[in-house]
DNA sequence: ATTATCTATAGATCTATAGATAATGC
DNA sequence: ATTATCTATAGATCTATAGATAATGC
């Protein structure tokens, strides 16, 4: 049955923010247009009929994670704010509403077209948000590019190790490698 | 038909060089036991007889391609050298022989059991390489894990963008984040 | 006798499409 | 009339298992 356009646009919404989310939790090859589907609480045909393929949905559910991700870092006012809230427990073990570039950069590099456009817009956000936070220098952005490498990195490998003392060590080095790199 | 015991260690190292070539390729879960067998030259039903599970087998896969890895990595003499070396076009550009923390971490952070603790093992040798390219100092190892996460950061990065220039730029400036890091 | 390999198949799941349904919005 | 959604299904692919085969290695 067809719904009011107001319900159709909230229903749209809703498909994206789990879809943002089941995606960064499982992946994108190992995530099924059916449980995406099922999350949405309705039938894949109908997501078919929306976005055509799983390609575009999974392109415009990650544009969608990225603005949850730049929304909150508007709140942090300097680079140390920024890494402790980034290489926080918190996030790393919440990868569902975490920063894409940490859960999906991999499987994004072997995809092509709209889904890499669209995580390096993301990128393009974070780099330009740190660098504002980073003390005016000629090589500012190269610094902003090098810190945010760092910021993904150590969260990939805090969440990859089976080690919990490791994992922590890992997010305080790259939060303390970050302070360094913004002092120059 | 059975072959001879040399024959079959002979087809093991060729499985697991496949495997390893293919996860860092395709990704673990779009990685089929049907194609690692077809790329093995065997059936897929002598791989279940030999590994029991494609988990299995992916953790040995990653445990030999760590090796190689590794083998590489002795060859450098300072952190210059590893940061040009892990981070150059050459590197980027052949994921299938590169290194296992930057085209398979977050992937292997939604398993569990051998895959991580294979993956841990992985990341700590390259810790341990770093560690002793650095000068003697208090927080070495701090040090190193710093150093490590933004090599693989600027990797994950660098393969995902779809612009060749911001590509290059990235590594540039995880090379010169390396440099500065390892100069304390 | 052991075992590396193969054949055949089960059963689940995946992406995608065709066509029907039913309520909205002109 | 349009369109958001659903039903049903195609066809491919996935992981895994059972049982046969045939050559090695005791």
């Amino acid at each position: 049955m067809r719904v009011s356009k107001e319900q159709a646009a909230t229903n749209r919404e809703r498909i994206l923010t789990e879809a943002a989310r089941m995606f960064r939790e499982r992946g994108l090859a190992a995530t099924g247009v059916d449980a995406l589907a099922a999350a949405a609480g309705m039938t894949h045909g109908s997501l078919y009929s929306q976005f055509g393929s799983k390609e575009r949905l999974a392109a415009e559910a990650l544009s969608h994670a990225f603005e949850g991700s730049a929304a909150r870092s508007d709140q942090v006012t300097d680079v140390a704010g920024y890494a402790a809230s980034y290489l926080s427990s918190r996030h790393r073990d919440q990868p569902g509403s975490g920063c894409v570039l940490a859960t999906l950069g991999p499987e994004v590099a072997r995809q092509d077209g709209a889904l890499r456009t669209s995580f390096t817009a993301g990128l393009r956000r974070m780099i330009a948000r740190i660098e504002r936070l980073l003390p005016e220098r000629r090589d500012r952005e190269d610094e902003a590019l090098a810190v945010a490498a760092g910021l993904v990195g150590a969260m990939v490998l805090a969440r990859a190790v089976d080690d919990p003392a490791l994992s922590e060590r890992i997010l305080a080095a790259g939060r303390a490698a970050a302070g360094k790199l913004a002092k120059g």
